[in-house]
DNA sequence: GATGAATGAGCGTTCATTCAT
DNA sequence: TATGAATGAACGCTCATTCAT
């Protein structure tokens, strides 16, 4: 047997940080169609174009699996926002900023990260992930209105501010489900009517003020 | 071998709807706990008290089973929810009263029925009956806002109004979930602040405004 | 609670030689099409109008009642076909008499019989029934050539002779058969071209020839 | 602990085709035994040395393994059948060679496919599968009678010719069954009653007749 | 490094059969 | 007599996971 001249590319032994990407598209793919446990590793796999064991040999276990999965989608995401709201802007501009860099992200990601989440939720064993991840968006909001109440003098407790924070949040993704499931949908509208709800609440909305973007 | 005292009640041969009801509570339970692909079809059984024959005798596959919990469960939260909100009240008072409906069943439901609308999420067999229930939930809400706004001789686009009321809805769902994972809330207190998101919007909230029940 | 005035008939209370009548019809019924196996009790009992508990308390066990439909039936059939051929009447005459019988019979339970026949086959608990049944027949078959041979002063081996009856038998089992699936096929005419196949042979047919009932 | 001398063959992770051959060895083995549906996966797994799993993810659904079973004894069955009888030949001589090539067959897997054959009756999923082989046994033997028809110049309804053949497959079939019962019976002498039966009919049988292989 | 071969363990489902009324 | 209620025991099938090459 003669030794193998290696002219064209075979696709195959490429460095192990492409495979781990390879797999977590895979994996991201599969667990969004069919969810967390109706996914299979053979799938998963076959997907990625790659065997079995190999799948295990890298990023060890289905739960596990998952829980990269679940990573580095929220890392992209929170870096999508990261910066997106600097402190010395007014606080209804930073929300705006905010939720434009969200939906623009889930737009861009629909059937990536938003569907993805959507599966986190109800399988306990990521039920701590999924909860960090949340819990840093809280955060992130709850920061900003405890800013601009001191930015005014005055301060609230710090339960209400994190109920406040969670409601707006959960809007938010309430809404990011709705993007993903209506692929016509436009991300910038869906932002603009998001913040009109959260800043101007229901009451103005009927009296009928309208806050638009830019003043 | 003494005589059997026949005192203790047996617990045996029930007549069908008692055994149904058992089962059912088993089942949310259950459900609610593990999530549905990783609650087990015995487990239930055991837990109802039952042999699992009896269980797929009466209320059918495990997905039907599903579907029954889910069913029920709705069927409550509606009833509960169902005349909170008489048409001719003003709109803040009607939402208020629905609030205060929705966590108050959710707060005595808990381990119920918030727990077991998280897990329908995300298993694509139940998509559909969420959908409607949500549906119903978002068409209520969006009936409420139509409603003001004609009283006031305005109007709005569907879509605008239908993508709020998702949008407090998802909110409200939120805070649902935030109860239901904090045993010592307390559901008035909850759907207080939730009002206050909700018609206040985060722009007067920081400016000081405060929403109360009862004026 | 007064005495019930027995005027309406009520179809409860039957004497048991009915109800097992009916319960035997509703077993064949099922038997035949679902195939041994894939019967349930349950719908035997539902066929019959009946409990569960009865036709076990009647028939007893499920294969005791299959055995009791294959010996209902296999008795049917053997009345049929039983005075058709006496022994006066030449060879020909008697076999031809003997399969206008058979095949009338047939033609009659097409899915009775015929089917039920054809599910004991395969399933060994009932080899020994129909292997009676079977032996019977290439009896009777067997005594026909056997006494035709001795009127003519000539003998033949045992085995010799029943393996010839087997075969009749087998082909006209298979004729039978074939009958079942023709719904619309003449039984007459069956039986004539058997007896064409079984007293000619196919050389003679190939040859032209041809036997017609009645000479 | 002595190292293992790798002297006797392990068994253990043979290629495909030698596994699958060894799991339809066991498969036909176990149905014909218990039948169709008293045969369990396990059984037959265990049986062909095998894990369940295994049985899977070569063959397929039970259904899908017994039709497996059946395709292989099948073709076997027809190769060996198949130029057994050269159009060229006369009739008798045609019909002769292929009965002698059929109870060959059968007499040398007599657990194999004769009782396979009988299970597949019977179970409605494989009445496609065995029609379909039994039709090509026919259109054989139809076709025979046909050939040796046109050759004199005479022809015959097509309906006639069909059920001629079907007669004499099934009485073949039945004595192959007998074949199969019999274990110490010989094979060829049985095709020669056969064809006894087959080609002279029961009337010259009666008359003294006796066809004889070779003239 | 990469994979075909292999399995332990478990789950959903069904069914013949029997109590207790 | 007649039945609704109840179950033990299997069976088909799948899947995450690991050897051995």
């Amino acid at each position: 047997m003669l030794a193998r001249v290696s002219t064209a590319p075979t696709f195959k032994r490429l460095p192990r940080a492409v495979r781990e990407q390879q797999m977590l598209d895979a994996a991201v793919k599969v667990f969004s169609r069919r969810g967390f446990h109706a996914a299979s590793m053979d799938e998963i796999a076959e997907d990625a174009g790659i065997s079995k064991p190999m799948v295990y040999a890298y990023l060890g276990t289905k739960e596990e699996l998952f829980v990269a999965c679940l990573h580095r989608e929220g890392t992209r995401m929170m870096q999508a926002i990261a910066g997106a709201a600097a402190p010395e802007l007014p606080a209804d501009e930073r929300l705006w900023r905010g939720l434009r860099a969200f939906f623009g992200f889930v737009g861009a990601h629909r059937d990536g990260w938003a569907v993805l989440y959507r599966q986190a939720r109800g399988e306990q064993p990521f039920a701590g992930e999924l909860a960090g991840m949340r819990a840093r968006l809280v955060d992130i909001v709850a920061g900003m209105l405890d800013h601009a109440l001191r930015a005014e003098g005055r301060e609230a407790g710090e339960t209400d501010l994190e109920v406040v924070a969670y409601a707006l949040v959960g809007a938010t993704e309430s809404l990011a489900d709705w993007l993903a499931d209506h692929p016509d949908a436009d991300p910038e509208k869906t932002a603009t009517r998001m913040m009109n709800v959260a800043w101007l609440g229901a009451g103005q909305l009927l009296a009928g003020a309208t806050w638009r973007p830019g003043r």
